[in-house]
Parts: structure tokens; C-alpha cells; sequence
DNA sequence: TTAAATTTTCAAAACTTTTTGAAAATTTAA
DNA sequence: TTAAATTTTCAAAAAGTTTTGAAAATTTAA
């Protein structure tokens, strides 16, 4: 397999694993693309390796800085802005983590609160509050584990433990 | 919030969240049906609650079966099928898992191991190199740690540690 | 067998998401 | 200032995904 072969392949795999968790071909391609550059890389430059358009890579590039796992980098007496990826893959996986949770987990949370206010007698009301529950249960414990978990670097305990993981 | 609005809540909500993770949305929402009913439901049922057509409730009730987090249940002297969901959370979060790791985690790592062999000098494939090992070691570490999670129930010592999270 | 009940299939339609590209806005060098 | 470079926006188009609904296939009771 050639160099530019092992690209292809990465970005194919990368943008089709991406689309099966909710985030876009294009933001995992170009994820991957910064991931792989050993230089940073201007919106041009992604643009023309992807095949993109302006507006697609400037938006997907946009949308990767909220997710917190590529950056900004400005170079002395450049204008243009170039970009790099977060490469410690375990910290990618926390910044996902912690802003799915953000934006998922506590919504869900939210909607199970007002759900458990539901009352009255029935086997439906009956099997649904406790389905309520034991969802609620289930989710908290993945939101504490997920602090943990992203605390780990503070912590020593976890800290340790998880190292071996890395 | 009455019963009626609690279930709409709860149908919305789920189908949401399971959008975002690259489920269809009516298959979660069957789904999160199935698992607030007391009784078994039947295909109509689906289709009358939810208010879709046959063809989509009986595709989604197969791909949930796919999944295997919902299943049929025959009744005597009755020619319908119905379906139930399993009702342990901590379950169904591993049988996704689960069938994840196959469907996606393995591919992957098949990618990366063909990458892995691409040869040559220079940065760019020192930096591809680099990355596809980080990710490798990355990939290959969730999936231990999932096999472990999922084998936690013949597991003493992760079994008693993960009572505590159920 | 036969035929009624039920489930499955799948091409076309509806819907959703992503992408494009050109215009507007912003930034900075001179 | 001015204007060139660069980034951002967003309506329309394209692409992708899901849903429909009617026909075909299958199952089972009689």
C-alpha cells in the first residue's frame, strides 16, 4: 500500500466511522486530515485535498473548533489561519465525551425529571415510571462515570489506573 | 404532565438522542415504546401508536431484533407476533456495545493495520505512521475494555464493581 | 389442498442533512 | 483612509436517508 493509498483508505474509514456516531463525513475526513498532516493546514489546503468547497470546510472546520479537537494556529506575518488537530487521542476522546454529555446527556436528563412527574394508577403508568427510573439511574451513573473519567488527569487514583489504558 | 404527554416526551426525546448516535430515529422511538409497555405489542400496534406504516415498523422491529434488544414473543393460540423489549438498561447499553465493537471498532482496525504497512522516509509518512499507531493502540484499548465490561457478568472482580454502578 | 391472515419486500416519494458557490462581512497591509 | 486578502453566511441544489404503500411471499387454520 502506497503513502497516498493509506491516505485514501484513513479518511474513507475515518468520515464513514464518524457518520455512524451523528458527526459528518466531511468533519471526521477533515479531522483525520489534520490529524495525519505533520503541518498545519489552511482552509485552501483542505478545501483541495478533500475535494470541498469553501463554504463546506470552513463551516465543518468551524464546527470542529466548538467540538474542541483541532485549533487555530496563527503564524507570524501570515494572514491566512491554519489549523492543527489535538493529538493525544485519549484527550479527543474526553473532549467528545464531555461535550456529548453537555449536549445530549443532560437534555435527556431533563426531559427524564419532568417524565418521573407523570402520576396516577395503572399497569401503564405503573411500567412506565419505572422505566423512567430506571433509565434516570442508568444515565446518571453514565454522567458520573464519564467525570470520572474525565477528571482522570486530576485524580490519582484514576489517574494511574487508566494510564495503563493509554 | 399527564400519562399522554409523559409518553409523547419520552418518544420524542429518545428518538433525538438516537438520532444523534446514528439510530434511526423511529427505531429508537419503538424502541423506548416497547420498553414503557406493560404488554407485548403487535406490529399494528406500533404502526397505530407511533402513526407510521406497516413497512417501516416491521423493518425497524427487525433491525431491533438485529440489534438484539427487543424480541419476539409468541402467545398461544395467537397468530400474531408481538414484541417485548429487555428491560435491564445495563443490558441493552452492552448489547450495543457489543454489536458496535463488530460492526464498526473491527472494520476499523482492519484499516489500520493495512495502513500500518505503507513504507517510505519523510514526515508525512512519519506523521501517518505515528497517528495510525496512536489510533491503533487507542481502538485496541476500547475494545478490551469493552470485552471486559461485557464479560463483566462472569467476572468477579468487575462484576461486584460494576453492581455498584447499576 | 385453499384462502385468509400476516409478514416481508422494494421502488418511488418524502424528508433530512450536507454541500455548494457567490455575495457579504471582516480583517489587515499599505 | 482604501483595497486586497481572507473568512463567513446562507439560499438553493445535491446527496443521503427514511418512509410509504401496495404487491409479493409466507404462514397457518380449516
Amino acid at each position: 500500500m502506497t503513502y497516498d493509498e493509506g491516505k485514501e483508505a484513513l479518511v474513507q474509514a475515518w468520515g464513514t466511522l464518524g457518520s455512524q456516531w451523528g458527526i459528518s463525513r466531511t468533519m471526521s475526513q477533515i479531522h483525520i486530515l489534520l490529524l495525519t498532516s505533520p503541518e498545519p493546514l489552511t482552509t485552501e489546503d483542505v478545501m483541495e485535498q478533500l475535494q470541498i468547497s469553501r463554504g463546506n470546510a470552513n463551516m465543518n472546520l468551524r464546527d470542529l473548533i466548538g467540538w474542541g479537537i483541532i485549533r487555530k494556529v496563527l503564524r507570524a506575518g501570515e494572514r491566512k489561519e491554519y489549523f492543527e488537530a489535538e493529538r493525544d487521542v485519549w484527550k479527543v476522546a474526553m473532549q467528545v465525551a464531555r461535550e456529548r454529555k453537555r449536549r445530549e446527556l443532560e437534555p435527556l436528563l431533563a426531559v427524564l425529571d419532568q417524565v418521573s412527574t407523570v402520576e396516577g394508577e395503572g399497569p401503564e403508568i405503573a411500567r412506565m415510571t419505572e422505566a423512567v427510573r430506571d433509565l434516570k439511574k442508568f444515565a446518571n451513573n453514565a454522567d458520573r462515570l464519564l467525570d470520572t473519567m474525565i477528571k482522570a488527569e486530576e485524580n490519582w487514583f484514576w489517574g494511574n489506573f487508566l494510564k495503563v489504558l493509554r
